[in-house]
DNA sequence: ACAGCGTCCTGCAGGC
DNA sequence: TGCCTGCAGGACGCTG
């Protein structure tokens, strides 16, 4: 499930690989995951060029310009992919024609969403809160209290699940910064001191950028880098994916609860 | 106003 | 071995 690391390991790849390529042609198999027709999104986006590719929180921003400046918003959601290659992958839904490869957006499971638009902040991608990567450790601290002061009995991990907190972090990574920072993730937000907060900014940085150092997190066959490679990250978890397992830090088995309708798990005795 | 659940969707794991 | 059921989750819409 592509989160934060696993976007920016794809929107580096797209990078190194697209920069200042121009879309040549387009191969339609599914359109639903795109926000206009198929024949609009065709005609817009062949032969524009593209100029830049970012991420924002869990977004793909791509910058094309073909006279104007427009932009192709992508969000994976579960198992969107996007696969470079010689040629047209099997379950191919969009294909980008780029003189001599193809861009194959693959989605398994149809969640994956695409805008074709001239304002990207106008699509959700706009309405986000700060990136999880960028954000400073004041800002961070700042925007916790605004959260802690209107919402005092909201769950912790649900308040860093919610993207316009701040942006980029899933489950996966909500429960490993939570276990780094030893919070039992139903703690309520306004129950946390400022040593807890902070606690939870350097887990969270620490976290994300050693799963970007490890090129993202392939639990399951979701995510897979541009080439099709599995990441590495999943053998440095935790927690998630370890319910009753032991506890790397002090042996006792794992919990596993529902919480806001995703898994979690945590230690009972290293969290509190 | 806010919390919490159902929905979308399909691959895969586990049970019998 | 093969079928069937249920689980996985990001974001949004609906409900109470």
């Amino acid at each position: 499930m592509p989160e934060l690391p696993e976007v920016e390991t794809i929107v580096r790849n797209l990078k190194e690989n697209l920069g200042g390529k121009i879309i040549r042609a387009v191969k339609i198999n599914s359109s639903r995951s795109l926000n206009v027709p198929p024949a609009v999104f065709k005609k817009k986006i062949s032969r524009a060029k593209i100029v830049q590719i970012r991420r924002v929180g869990k977004y793909i921003i791509i910058h094309l310009i073909k006279g104007k400046v427009f932009y192709l918003v992508v969000h994976l959601r579960m198992s969107g992919q996007f696969i470079i290659a010689a040629g047209l992958k099997e379950k191919v839904r969009i294909g980008f024609y780029l003189k001599n490869c193809w861009l194959n957006f693959l989605d398994a499971r149809n969640f994956a969403r695409i805008w074709l638009v001239n304002d990207w902040k106008k699509t959700p991608a706009g309405r986000i809160g700060p990136d999880a990567l960028k954000i400073t450790r004041k800002e961070f601290l700042e925007r916790f209290s605004i959260f802690a002061r209107r919402f005092p009995q909201k769950m912790v991990k649900v308040l860093l699940l919610e993207q316009e907190f701040i942006s980029g972090i899933g489950n996966i990574y909500a429960a490993e910064i939570l276990f780094l920072s030893r919070i039992n993730p139903k703690r309520k937000i306004g129950s946390l001191t400022s040593i807890e907060q902070k606690n939870i900014f350097l887990a969270m940085k620490k976290i994300l950028r050693k799963a970007i150092a490890r090129r993202g997190t392939s639990f399951d066959y979701a995510y897979r880098d541009t080439r099709g490679r599995p990441g590495d990250f999943q053998r440095y978890l935790n927690v998630y994916g370890r319910a009753q397992e032991q506890c790397r830090r002090c042996g006792r088995n794992l919990v596993s609860e529902k919480i806001a309708g995703r898994t979690t798990v945590w230690c009972r005795r290293c969290q509190n």
